[in-house]
DNA sequence: CCTACCGATCGGTAGG
DNA sequence: CCTACCGATCGGTAGG
């Protein structure tokens, strides 16, 4: 097939994001992800350039999914409560369905390459920027206490939702949807 | 002195924190940490067993701290709803106060020694379902959302306060107490 | 608490 | 995509 290649990159990048979630980026072997996905040690590097690519493609399909997750809330409505709940609600579902390279993201970004953790660190300040700019109109609107810190606003409600990734289990018969729903309620959202 | 011995474990056990929050376990060296506390290699060994002992330490006074946070808030009052926000404030505070350590806690446990891991597992199991009942009681008191999954609120609740290691500043100017007031009045706690 | 050192293992390459 | 392999570095010990 002509798509052969492109599978087993993401196999590959799978086996990582597995590996690296057991044993961290420094402690996971090569060696370890090529037998979690059948191939020799030396193959990977046929595939992927290094050890640091690896997780740099892990975590570029993270920062994808926040930036991709606040661009989907904001095009929802343009009442900014009413982006916040689909914020939260797109933001569970995309932690829960990819708690694992989530996992690696946020234990192993200190391992990343200077200019690709300069750049998820970049983003990252925007995204959290754009978010509070969101809990500041909807403090303005009295769906959020008004005389507290937007910033720390901002951070527990991110906290609350990214902090899923370590709980969540997904044979708990718990949807993602029923998760977002209670943070909505206990948050006064809804 | 005679407690220069304690001291100096002391200090091995800081810089320990430090590289391990800075380079991850595996990635972080006996010999940097030796470097940052000004001794060589093997006299880490003097003081500690190994290396993992190093992460058994760190791991166990988060333990601690945790538990301790717990039981604080507990002796706060009989009220339910008074020791959930006595129990915030005190997360919030430990957590600030050892940002390092917790870091490191919740980043390393899986290279933790099997024994060692698994009493911090269990010890986390309990202080969750010791948290899940003063929030069934508050929901009871119409203090939390009552027919939210108590389990869910509980999590929310901890993550919230957990996350606070990882966009806190000491040098931002805000102080442990106004971070645990406002996730109080987004709570709805206060 | 140091100098000297060891066995093991790692990320990555050569050559096909 | 494999076999064979290399230089570097690690955790830990010996011996004082």
């Amino acid at each position: 097939m002509a798509d052969d290649h492109a599978d087993k990159r993401r196999a590959i990048l799978d086996g990582a994001a597995e590996v690296f979630e057991r044993r961290g980026f420094t402690g996971g072997t090569t060696r370890e992800i090529a037998s979690t996905v059948g191939l020799s040690q030396p193959a990977i590097y046929h595939y992927v350039g290094s050890k640091e690519a690896l997780l740099s493609e892990i975590a570029l399909q993270v920062d994808h999914d926040l930036t991709a997750a606040l661009e989907c809330a904001l095009a929802v409505s343009a009442d900014p409560v009413a982006q916040l709940r689909a914020l939260v609600r797109e933001l569970c579902n995309a932690v829960i369905v990819n708690r694992r390279t989530f996992a690696v993201y946020w234990k192993e970004l200190h391992a990343l390459p200077d200019d690709v953790r300069s750049q998820i660190a970049g983003d990252e300040r925007l995204f959290v920027k754009q978010v509070e700019e969101l809990v500041v109109a909807a403090q303005g609107q009295g769906a959020l206490p008004p005389h507290a810190s937007p910033r720390i606003l901002t951070e527990a409600i991110l906290g609350m939702t990214s902090w899923t990734y370590r709980w969540y289990r997904p044979d708990s018969g718990i949807s993602p949807d029923e998760v977002a729903g209670a943070y909505l309620q206990l948050l006064g959202l809804v």
